[in-house]
DNA sequence: TCCAAAAACTGACCATGGTCATTAAATCAA
DNA sequence: TTGATTTAATGACCATGGTCAGTTTTTGGA
């Protein structure tokens, strides 16, 4: 049986995105090399590169799959009910995040473009993050003399903070949820009391 | 005449950064290689990385003297009236970490180790920053509900996050200031208005 | 002055991401 | 069926950061 044209690119395109898949779980994002993914693939390297921008655009992918997993969660999810239990929400995608040093830099590097047209996946897995929460402070809203949209900002804000800390900082047995609680809850908690 | 054994290897290294600093004025920060900087400065590849843990290791050294001079200006400079006017006096340094992704994505790799050995110059200036800013908020302090040290994180959350936006933004025209005064205010402004 | 140890330097070599001219496969019109 | 055209795949090659065993220079003591 003869395959589409089509159909041969995108077989090859799910197969590079399976090895690929498979050689993380086993060394991590990082220490993925693409001549071991086009090893196990059976292709070229030149193939990879007419699939993927670069070794980022594939991570940009991957990571943005399980971005859309966490956030499937947060959509599913009550309307916390106050400012610790919104920043708790946070925390499992928050941990995925700074599971690899390497996955924080693709997500800082890849998260935009000039053109509309460029998007990545991360960015627009971001932009629905930020809608959820600010629908989220639509609802719940903690600090009325603060814009929702800048409340909103704001918690994305504290997240990268707390991922900045956990990798640089001195301190690495401080928990993330430690590094990132005290902040949003001073920021939408109860600024008159 | 024979010169001392730490002499020569100062020297050297003062050579090499004599000779990258011209490179960055020619092609900026991310533009320069290696191969160039040891070709000028008529030396072998390894003598580089004798001197240099690697790249980014120089790009640390020079990025931290640019910060430094910034902050011996923000050290001198009055302790600012509101929350406005301590944003805008970020600006100089924020304006500086913007002048190039590279430079950003160094302040973000280096900014920190596991180990006290092991800090980085420019995570000593992260530091200083920090005491300054805190400094300035116990002499003003702008929300007495917020501890200090929570505050003046808070200066530095924004300042990333105002960084993320510029080099992430769909709309490259908003100026670095729009993106981080409105959070600065919102955040140590007038909470109870 | 001479020599062994320490420090500085060398450059061939490696690792890995990425390119591109070329080849192979699939498609479609005549 | 066939030949021109488009799409997919190839792999030799390049760029650049980084390594390391070996060489040269300096030092300090006998």
């Amino acid at each position: 049986m003869v395959k589409g044209v089509q159909q041969r690119a995108v077989e090859t395109r799910d197969r590079l995105l399976a090895v690929a898949t498979a050689l993380i779980a086993e060394t991590g994002y990082a220490g993925v090399r693409i001549d071991e993914i086009v090893a196990r693939a059976g292709m070229a390297k030149g193939t990879f590169f007419a699939h993927f921008k670069d070794k980022d655009g594939l991570m940009d992918l991957l990571i943005a799959q399980r971005i859309a997993e966490f956030l499937d969660a947060l959509e599913a999810s009550p309307v916390p009910a106050d400012a610790a239990d919104l920043a708790d929400s946070m925390l499992p995608l928050l941990t995925f995040m700074s599971c690899e040093r390497y996955v924080f830099d693709v997500i800082l590097r890849r998260s935009g473009a000039a053109a509309l047209a460029e998007i990545g996946p991360i960015a627009l897995m971001l932009g629905r993050h930020g809608e959820i929460v600010g629908r989220w402070l639509s609802r719940r809203n903690f600090r009325p003399d603060v814009p929702v949209s800048i409340q909103a900002e704001g918690v994305q804000a504290f997240m990268m903070q707390a991922l900045a800390l956990h990798f640089c900082a001195l301190h690495s047995d401080i928990p993330l949820s430690g590094r990132f609680r005290p902040y949003m809850q001073a920021w939408l908690g109860h600024p008159s009391e």
